[in-house]
DNA sequence: TTAACTGTATTAAATGTGTTGATACAGTTA
DNA sequence: TAACTGTATCAACACATTTAATACAGTTAA
């Protein structure tokens, strides 16, 4: 389910929430669902506990899952994801949309992309 | 022109990065402009000018400025960007468009964003 | 030509972050 | 009770960032 790029040069804990936030959007993992236990998921992975640890504590400061102590880590409803995350994202995509215009992109192009975005969620 | 904040958990020389390319997107600084030699613009920031050696090494390689020994560095023009920056910013775009229709965004209010940069460019 | 600028390169040291490893404690479940 | 869960802590190591001190070469104006 979760796979490592050793190319990639960001830390091994963001590639991990990035993929599990991924996995939410495209639907992969659905609300409510457990979630890999820490240990299982860093046996499988051949990683340390404690770099689990720290993706899944920053994915239930944001909002993403939710864990029980005994119990497991679940993924959350999209309804509990934080404020303050939402508003980073907003900001990268002002941040990349104002830099794809000042780089010759068109408002229509930019806005014909996100309409196919939408038409790929509609699929699911 | 140029500041600091050192909250900003980001590397400094990321940080004077993204002011160029900012001042480049808003018009403060012009094409072909001149910048701020390295050294001058480390006394004026109290950082060393390795760090600002960095941050014009990769702007430059990026496309934003170019740089003539003896003479200083200069603002490139946008035809310089490079095709592989370009493309890391429409990553950037398509992941960050897509998490916000997951949360619920509507493709509408998205390109009426995108349409209210637009108009912001052509205050200018 | 000299002096004072420019960019660029290199090396070493200090600091912070990411990651590992080992260990421990408490709640849950069969 | 045994085997799971999440959580916390500490020490060690690797790596990236930043500083510091120099050095060299091209440009420009006095």
């Amino acid at each position: 389910m979760f796979e490592l790029n050793s190319r990639d040069p960001r830390p091994i804990y963001e590639q991990i929430m990035e993929q599990l936030r991924k996995y939410l959007m495209t639907g992969v993992i659905s609300e409510n669902e457990k979630l890999p236990s820490v240990r299982e998921l860093s046996q499988s992975l051949t990683i340390n506990p404690n770099t689990i640890q720290r993706a899944y504590r920053e994915l239930e400061n944001q909002g993403y899952i939710y864990s029980i102590p005994g119990k497991g880590s679940f993924a959350a409803s999209r309804a509990d994801i934080s404020d303050q995350r939402k508003a980073k994202i907003l900001e990268e995509f002002e941040t990349s949309s104002r830099e794809l215009l000042f780089l010759g992109e068109t408002a229509e192009s930019l806005c014909k992309k996100i309409q196919s975005f939408e038409k790929d969620r509609k699929k699911m």
